[in-house]
DNA sequence: ACCATAACACTAACCGTTAGTTTTAAAAAA
DNA sequence: TTTTTTAAAACTAACGGTTAGTGTTATGGT
């Protein structure tokens, strides 16, 4: 199945990575803002449709490998050790998301998305789409016996957890610290059983 | 200051109540996405540039009064009763809200919203709007020695339970069990004091 | 009566996005 | 190979939200 992909698989990957570079590129040189499509499709050589066959939105331009970040959430829910409790391992990979935002080679790029106002309002609701990839998540794994609204409480407030603490003076801090308020309310969504 | 509002001051008033109550009107009638900006302003009888100096957007021709959501957040908050508890007075307010939109004489606006991605993404922004000033009004209640971070985590939390109950197949309900979760949370951000 | 200004109109455009159609090139069938 | 089919990408043209620039009118203060 990915074995040879085939020239042409290979030849339509190659413009679209083409185009995000190009796209990543000019908005970091010259401002989101002040680069226009039109502008980007240019200076990639393709023409204005093909950009949009391969991105939905101007602002998907940046927001490239956004499906990563999904399924990384994912993963840490239903890929996580036999009997590990759910909270301490979501923890953990909001920490690694979040010092991958601050501290990688990509920094310039979050600064950017912090001062365009499209950009965070885009960010926004790729995270509760997230949200909701995370609250199914969590209801179906069998050794949670929680209410469907719980599951999807909890899955907001971890990404909740990620943006605010990406706006905090001292984010991987800010993170244990919601996270300590997110254990207490996973534990108070519990059937009353025991402890 | 609210006396004698001044011939101008009223006619501007009316062109707004006007463009928006068309523009509901309109939207309700042939759908959002199929009534343009231009219809509207014909309609209303004014021209496309004087819709925009009374409504930023689109969406926010929907979105007419949610300054008032706004305030009655805050309000929730600086306006209790001495030394009543934060989270019950947040609460009350949450399902007093949630009930405004789901029972109001204004459910179809509503239904339309819940079928329109872009007026969906527009109330996503306005709550997160909504949860920064809630977060900056339980940070500066006196009573209340807790972190920056901890406030804008449970203001969050607040907004969070707003979109999740009103999505929720019993929203009353919804609301109760999210807000017993958020008052664990609430508790467990304490500085490690009494109890 | 006069002037400053706020509200509104009008034109024209910008920009993201999409539809419709056609060319090009790769994959599959003959 | 040759032919046929299919998918990528080009091109043209437009639509719809939004804004800039420029007047025009009516209101409020002097």
């Amino acid at each position: 199945m990915t074995a040879p992909p085939g020239r042409r698989e290979r030849k339509k990957a190659a413009t679209r990575r083409k185009i995000a570079d190009t796209a990543l590129r000019l908005f970091l040189d010259r401002g989101y803002d002040a680069v226009g499509i039109r502008d980007v499709a240019a200076e990639a050589d393709v023409a204005v449709t093909t950009v949009f066959s391969h991105f939905a939105s101007k602002e998907a331009l940046v927001f490239e490998q956004d499906e990563d970040f999904e399924q990384r959430l994912v993963q840490a829910v239903t890929g996580r050790a036999p009997h590990e409790p759910l909270i301490p391992a979501l923890c953990r990979e909001i920490q690694a998301l979040v010092r991958h935002c601050a501290a990688d080679s990509a920094a310039p790029v979050w600064r950017m998305v912090d001062e365009t106002p499209a950009l965070r309002k885009y960010e926004e609701s790729m995270m509760l789409r997230h949200a909701e990839s995370l609250a199914t998540a969590i209801a179906d794994d069998p050794g949670l016996p929680q209410t469907t609204t719980a599951c999807r409480t909890i899955a907001r407030f971890a990404v909740d957890a990620y943006s605010l603490a990406r706006e905090a003076a001292d984010p991987e801090a800010a993170v244990d610290e919601i996270f300590r308020m997110i254990e207490a309310a996973w534990e108070a969504a519990r059937p009353a059983r025991d402890t």
